[in-house]
DNA sequence: TAGATTGTTAATCGATTAACAATC
DNA sequence: TAGATTGTTAATCGATTAACAATC
């Protein structure tokens, strides 16, 4: 028998599962069993037709008159996403960002183990962070051969990171996730991703000022004669 | 004469204008005095007509035949952002993802400069990071009123993040920056952003594996007979 | 003027949502 | 069975894009 022909996921449920499986994960620390759409929803701030619309690309996981098991349903939202198995990942960069992102609870619990921390820094290499050993720049292309690594994330600043962008691309690293405020340059069979930590300051900001323009208009309505 | 009826700049849009100021940022370093939409584009990794519709949302501020000015364009977005004045920020938890953000240039480049620490650990409590002083939580409401915070960012652990976003919004701070990968529950009227550093990882492992899917499939073509 | 590039139109595509039949 | 909740349909809404008239 051919298997379904399932359609592709579209990206807007994409960007919306890591969402879900954080909430999933938070009821399953809390010891529930199993979820209905609408509590589902309201706790991703989403609207219900749509996680139930999302879910259902992945597959029919729900049952009717009852909802979803969390377990279940966690980990159909892991295979999805291809994390059933682990993606080591290599940090460039050891200072505050750097570190930040290896203590993070959020890499190693989702599946991307930090198997590896790359510095320029001399007095920096050789020693540890949370136990794992900082190596120099010169190393990188060995790590990545010998740990599998399958993600190089760069915690630099900007300057360097075009630089280190093409040593992993050199190094036969495929998936490159950029904290660096720079616009980077890439083969196109390589993943890149690129994050802003001021971006959302700046959408908060956009907000902020519209829902002020709304309350002044509100306030600068001609009183009632 | 009225002001011209607006339309509402779309959300997509707004999530796209950080990344344009990003790149003109660039090419004002690199002293490009205009860009047409073309570059702009390729740059940003968009459409060029999807470039020139976002811009038209702010208004006509290109010069046909020539392009468009840097400066005047990044003032512009500037201005749609509710950048033209300065926002002070706040930051909670000065563990090392707090210190990563406060040394962050994007924050203070782009008018957030950050106003004040804040940390439960007394060790930590009147020492200084990048010359901004540590307060105790306890001096929070104070530092609000007196500094101005216009945003609070929580950078601390999971556990502590909802009781750190309630005192935020008991001190009066109608905008939050979440960094913990924990779900917050804030009244309707306080703007909430949620950043998951692991999320562009997840979306990242879901676009390799879907490009692995299609080698796969191209490698098991049946061969020609 | 000739060449270049914007701003806008209109067609297409994809995402959202309410509603409800299916079914646990 | 009665009640609850999913999975899916279809209508609506918003975003994307190619094309080109306007205009520098």
């Amino acid at each position: 028998m051919a298997t379904k022909p399932r359609r592709p996921i579209p990206d807007a449920t994409v960007s919306r599962l890591p969402i879900y499986q954080r909430v999933l994960d938070e009821l399953q620390t809390q010891g529930m069993a199993t979820v209905s759409s609408e509590d589902l929803a309201e706790l991703a701030g989403v609207n219900a037709a749509k996680a139930r619309k999302d879910l259902s690309f992945l597959g029919s996981y729900g049952i009717r008159g009852v909802g979803y098991e969390v377990d279940y349903l966690l980990f159909q939202i892991r295979h999805a996403l291809g994390l059933t198995q682990q993606w080591p990942v290599l940090i460039v960069g050891v200072g505050n960002l750097g570190r930040a992102l290896a203590d993070y609870a959020g890499f190693t619990s989702r599946g991307f183990p930090v198997a590896a921390l790359v510095d320029d820094d001399p007095a920096k290499v050789g020693t540890t962070h949370v136990g794992i050993e900082i190596h120099p720049l010169a190393d990188l292309a060995e790590l990545v051969r010998d740990l599998g690594i399958a993600i190089g994330v760069i915690a630099i600043p900007s300057a360097g990171a075009q630089r280190v962008a093409d040593l992993l691309v050199e190094a036969g690293v495929s998936s490159i996730l950029n904290f660096a405020p720079a616009v980077l340059t890439v083969p196109d069979d390589v993943h890149l991703r690129q994050v802003d930590l001021a971006v959302e300051l700046q959408i908060l900001s956009f907000h902020r000022q519209r829902g002020q323009r709304e309350t002044d208009q509100v306030d600068s309505d001609p009183p009632a004669p």
